[in-house]
DNA sequence: CTTGACTCTTGACCAGACTCAAGTGTTTAG
DNA sequence: CTAAACACTTGAGTCTGGTCAAGAGTCAAG
């Protein structure tokens, strides 16, 4: 009568939008919680299993590792405290601002490069080349914490 | 009389900054030549591989790949065409951008949803953990082609 | 001559996030 | 009843850029 809501991993992929594998993979990651089985072995899951991919996804957009997200489902399921989703957060921002940096950085360097090169003719002499080969660029540490 | 200027893959390792296993990756990926060997199978070098070397750990510093470099590489030995080198700068400034953007959008994402957040209490109606759980961000895809 | 430092090769392993293959069992539509 | 579509498990492969280990040969100093 009511609409009976449990189903399989194929439509629960489906409306989270993942693949079947990405599903299971996440149950051996420890993201999703094992589900039910029906007797013939089938997984069942019901619609927070949507969610907590949809979860992830939206996570993972944000730049979170699936072990972040991990322990930020751990702290969601098991009542943490706000200044930890806080910190892990605040984490975040400083790494993808470093990583801004750095590519910031490598932007300047190229974009310069590129409007002194003409591109006409061979490659003898030519700007961009020449800047690699010599030490036309900083040697200093470009790498950040982040990589 | 005159300095002799062949050395094995320690000292050039070292003069380039990389480790050894390094300089023999390099040699299998195709981004070094093969070089001379004594009699007994050691490598021999003279400093051109130092440049070599150095040539690729700056381009890794802008951004290329080490596909990429090869190719860069290979137009440096055969004398290709400057529009090529200056198509595969602008290629990757591309990327860079497309890459920069998608970070600066995930950085204003977690700045507001950080400043939203008090950091007091538990974990229930934290602003970060629902804006994540709902679909508080944007559904629009966040992956650049550079992914 | 011996010891220690150096080099050789082959091949495995790391992170991160999946993705696929093979072989088998289950459910459903016609 | 059969065939298609779906699901199961185990285990391996993908990509990038290295890094490490084992076992053996080589070279220089004392």
């Amino acid at each position: 009568m009511s609409t009976q809501s449990t189903f399989t991993i194929g439509k629960l992929a489906k409306q989270a939008g993942v693949g079947i594998d990405t599903v299971r993979f996440y149950e051996r990651r420890g993201l999703l919680p094992e589900p039910e089985r029906t007797s013939s072995g089938y997984r069942l899951y019901r619609d927070d299993s949507v969610d907590r991919i949809r979860f992830v996804r939206r996570a993972k957009q944000l730049g979170f590792t699936l072990d972040e997200i991990e322990n930020l489902l751990l702290l969601q399921d098991q009542g943490g405290r706000k200044s930890e989703v806080k910190a892990l957060t605040d984490q975040k921002l400083m790494q993808i601002n470093a990583k801004i940096d750095d590519l910031m950085r490598m932007r300047d360097v190229l974009s310069e490069l590129s409007q002194r090169c003409s591109g006409k003719g061979n490659v003898t002499s030519c700007p961009i080349i020449d800047a690699i080969a010599t030490a036309a660029l900083s040697d200093n540490p470009v790498k950040s914490e982040t990589e």
